[in-house]
DNA sequence: CGGGTTTGACCGGCGC
DNA sequence: GCGCCGGTCAAACCCG
């Protein structure tokens, strides 16, 4: 009942990515191209995915001022110093507009598990790339705030070219 | 027939 | 030490 969300902040500590970007306009979708830490993994181009039931209302609004200040978008670098860690594991968290939580970036994805957090009354979904040997995930949740807004976060870079 | 998807249960880490 | 939360895997099922 009260206890809503007496819960200012999550004990989510963990860093993401802030794609403090004035007003990304995607003209179809999401370019990754320029990100940080971005290996020849990253080159992974996406392609246009015209054939959107919902057309691509999709559009990357972060660092919003909005009302909400708190920016949830933020990524940490992960880098495990030492040589001895030689895994890096890249978060990257993506608000995008979309009434589909199925958005195609180009790569095959395979949901391996769905979990209810307690601070969404939505549920948040599992992907691991289909391909072998490549240790990419996606999680994608849908704003508890903006039920319209998507958060997609990638972690983990591909060993392989995208599908296109 | 294969692959993908689904749900539940299990486990680990962290906090208190 | 226990509880909570998040995350992962597995089995079964469904679809193409």
């Amino acid at each position: 009942m009260s206890d809503t969300n007496s819960r200012p902040s999550d004990s989510n500590d963990r860093h993401y990515y802030a794609i403090e970007q004035p007003n990304f306009e995607l003209s179809e979708f999401l370019m990754f191209e320029g990100w940080p830490e971005e290996d020849d993994a990253y080159n992974a181009s996406v392609g246009p995915v015209d054939q959107n039931p919902v057309n691509q209302a999709n559009e990357v609004v972060l660092g919003e001022s909005g009302s909400r200040s708190g920016s949830h978008i933020e990524e940490g670098s992960d880098s495990r110093d030492d040589g001895s860690g030689r895994e890096r594991r890249e978060r990257v968290a993506f608000k995008t507009i979309s009434e589909v939580e199925i958005l195609d970036d180009g790569f095959k994805w395979r949901k391996y598990g769905k979990k209810m957090v307690k601070n969404s009354p939505n549920p948040r979904n599992y992907y691991r790339c289909s391909v072998d040997g490549c240790p990419v995930k996606k999680r994608v949740e849908r704003d508890k705030d903006d039920p319209k807004y998507v958060i997609t976060t990638y972690e983990g870079v591909h060993n392989h070219q995208s599908s296109f």
